[in-house]
RNA sequence: GGGGACGUAGCUCAGUUGGAUAGAGCGGCCGCCUCCUAAGCGGCAGGCCGGCAGUUCGAAUCUGCCCGUCCCUACCA
């Protein structure tokens, strides 16, 4: 409703200014901190100062006088040296907030790309700030009527995967039969987790085998053919499933797997190289280090590039770099490549959503059209920027220069371990992280949180605060409630950073459930609920609430608490559409917790049941009620449930 | 060397395209459970917004130069 308003006033004195002095300009419509000023305030009485040669107060009082009557407004007051602040009024304000916007979707397809965890080892926190940063922004977007494509891509032809597989072949002595039995038992992403960790270390300390092994094992995989390629696929597939299941836990889902296998045997790359060729993008090096390989001028994809700065895409030996690859698929997402995947539903995914994979034989299943976006954003962490800078580059140098500035890099920065958090999992640090306030997660050290611990953990202890509130309620009901409890926790954990922000893992910080949380947010939401359950159990149903007119929304809401209580629940569109605009899914959760904490003061301050004047009994009860569809929808933007006691 | 990010309360972080008195959580101290769940509420203490200059009616926010921290800069992904 907040939104709505914030727009109509926009166009309106916009309007208006063109109109009177010939000026367009962006109306910035600010809220007031103190909420003694208003609602709204305009500031563009400064804007316009210099142009017209005129003391901001002055045009202040005469826009105020000018603008008269505005739809929804009760008084408009010029303060300071030239605001004009904007009261609405409070009766029609309040008599509205039931109305459900429309949702107009608009500008086409948008594929988000995200997770996209190599398939070779368990989860950790890092991917878990990828899905849930993903997800919600996915949720965000769907919230306000966009046409949204999820993609998890899978790099299970990579070096990673063949690491692990040059581990459990080499190292551990494993057959594929072998493997294939492990990766059905649980958990086998983390007997690949170390798996990796000791292959690597191996690889640290036989500089030879690494080179002997990953090439035997990768030249395989990329042949499609032999004992390695075959238990590259066991464990790709058997991981790929571990990570489903685990983002699954906490509310994460995809439309779409395309997969680099099916990049490779669909010859993907081989469409985009003649393209590249033919555009003159890439060139054949013929001196120097880089002599051979097909590479792209610096120039492409940085600003001030040294002139010898070159990106290989093709290396000498014939083999495509996964940049070249990227772009390949990058050109397929905007439907540019001229080449499509084949797809199959993933078998065993619970019911609901099918999840398609790709595949290189033509299925007979009806798969949705996949790709053919309008827009395209990829989450990814900050450290590769530098490569999406040469996907995006790609793409302008084949002249498609509107996809891509539609090709965002979604990046945020990464999860690191705080000092404390080594410790408390036993792990040595090195001397030269001694001194850092936090240390990097390493799949191949096999330093980092599990997500799945992190999850268990979480649910744990939980489920002993629920336990200690509720020791009579049933034991699947309480371990329902701290599941809830712990993907909220989660969740808001990874939300409450902005993107650029190092989030320097603490695990006391993640188990808090206090304050600036999750579950603080999932609090108010059951009391909401638990309210109004409880004055129906006393008195039969809820009041009648259509009697509530705008004369009785403006007599209680005159209420400076209540008015303030409502305006802030009334933001909730208003903060979707602000945590798009800025890419930042943190403002919905800092937005969620505003929320939470102005009904914990309306809880605090207005007994709603024992409440004796009918009428505002009536307007609490409908706040009540209404507030907590607000919070939910917010929280289900972030993917939080609401728990059903906490 | 080049590119990028950051520096705000003891700690962890917000700060909406430059706006009114710089906020939150945690931690500290003091209060509040005969009353819809105290995972809560109220209060107090705590800041030359890294430094210096500039832009202007106005700067935590924009520009330049310093200081400090981090990331990237592979024929790895």
């Amino acid at each position: 409703m907040f939104h709505h308003i914030q727009n109509s006033l926009q166009e309106l004195v916009s309007a208006h200014l063109s109109a009177r002095y010939g000026v367009t300009l962006p109306v910035a419509l600010e809220e007031p901190a103190d909420p003694r000023f208003g609602e709204l305030a305009l500031t563009c009485a400064f804007q316009l100062a210099r142009q017209l040669r005129k003391p901001p107060r002055m045009i202040a009082q005469e826009l105020a006088s000018d603008l008269g009557e505005m739809p929804g407004v009760a008084a408009m007051e010029v303060a300071g040296n030239g605001y004009i602040n904007i009261r609405l009024d409070r009766g029609a304000y309040g008599a509205s907030l039931g109305a459900v916007a429309p949702r107009a979707a608009a500008g086409g397809k948008i594929v988000v790309e995200h997770t996209n965890i190599n398939p070779n080892k368990a989860a950790h926190i890092g991917h878990l700030r990828n899905a849930v940063l993903g997800d919600t922004f996915v949720r965000l977007l769907r919230a306000s009527g966009h046409d949204v494509e999820v993609q998890n891509y899978i790099d299970n032809t990579g070096v990673q995967v063949a690491d692990v597989v040059a581990g459990f072949h080499f190292v551990e002595k494993k057959s594929r039969d072998e493997v294939a039995e492990m990766a059905r038992r649980d958990r086998f992403d983390y007997v690949c987790w170390d798996v990796y960790s000791n292959v690597s270390r191996h690889f640290g300390e036989n500089a030879a085998d690494e080179k002997a092994w990953r090439h035997e094992t990768l030249h395989q995989i990329e042949a499609g053919e032999g004992e390695l390629a075959a238990m590259g696929n066991v464990v790709a597939d058997a991981v790929v499933r571990c990570h489903l299941r685990t983002m699954a836990r906490l509310g994460v889902t995809y439309d779409v797997l395309p997969r680099e296998s099916e990049i490779l045997h669909l010859k993907f790359w081989a469409s985009a190289f003649e393209q590249l060729k033919e555009r003159k993008a890439i060139y054949l090096e013929t001196e120097g280090p880089k002599a051979g390989c097909w590479v792209m001028a610096g120039s492409y994809y940085q600003q001030d590039a040294a002139s010898d700065d070159s990106k290989v895409i093709v290396r000498s030996n014939g083999i495509v770099t996964y940049v070249g690859k990227d772009i390949a698929y990058q050109l397929w997402k905007f439907g540019l490549l001229g080449k499509d995947f084949h797809y199959e539903p993933l078998p065993g995914e619970p019911s609901g959503r099918t999840v398609w994979i790709s595949t290189s034989r033509p299925r007979p299943e009806g798969a949705p059209s996949f790709g053919g976006a309008a827009t395209v954003y990829n989450v990814i962490d900050s450290r590769q920027s530098y490569l999406q800078d040469v996907v995006a580059a790609g793409l302008r140098a084949l002249g498609y220069t509107e996809q891509a500035d539609r090709s965002i890099h979604f990046s945020y920065e990464m999860v690191a371990l705080s000092p404390r958090a080594c410790a408390e999992l036993g792990f040595e640090i090195g001397e030269e992280d001694k001194g850092k306030s936090y240390v990097q997660v390493s799949g191949r050290k096999g330093l980092g949180v599990k997500a799945d611990d992190l999850i268990d953990k979480l649910i744990a202890t939980a489920l002993r605060e629920v336990t200690d509130r509720h020791p009579d309620a049933p034991e699947d009901e309480r371990h329902q409630a701290a599941s809830a409890i712990a993907i909220g926790a989660l969740r808001y954990f990874m939300l409450k950073y902005t993107r650029n922000t190092v989030i320097a893992f603490d695990m006391q910080e993640a188990l808090s459930f206090e304050g600036d949380t999750g579950p603080y947010v999932q609090y108010a939401a059951v009391r909401a609920r638990k309210i109004l359950r409880e004055f129906e159990t006393r008195n039969g149903s809820l009041p009648d609430f259509s009697a509530m007119d705008a004369g009785a929304f403006g007599r209680q809401l005159s209420d400076e608490g209540l008015w303030q209580f409502a305006v802030v629940a009334s933001k909730v569109d208003s903060a979707i559409a602000k945590a798009i605009a800025s890419g930042e899914p943190a403002h919905a959760a800092k937005y969620a917790f505003q929320l939470a904490q102005a009904f914990s003061r309306f809880y605090h301050d207005y007994p709603v049941i024992h409440e004796t004047n009918a009428e505002k009994r009536t307007l609490l009860l409908w706040l009540t009620s209404w507030f907590g569809h607000q919070l939910e929808r917010t929280l289900d933007v972030l993917g939080i449930p609401v728990p059903p006691y906490m």
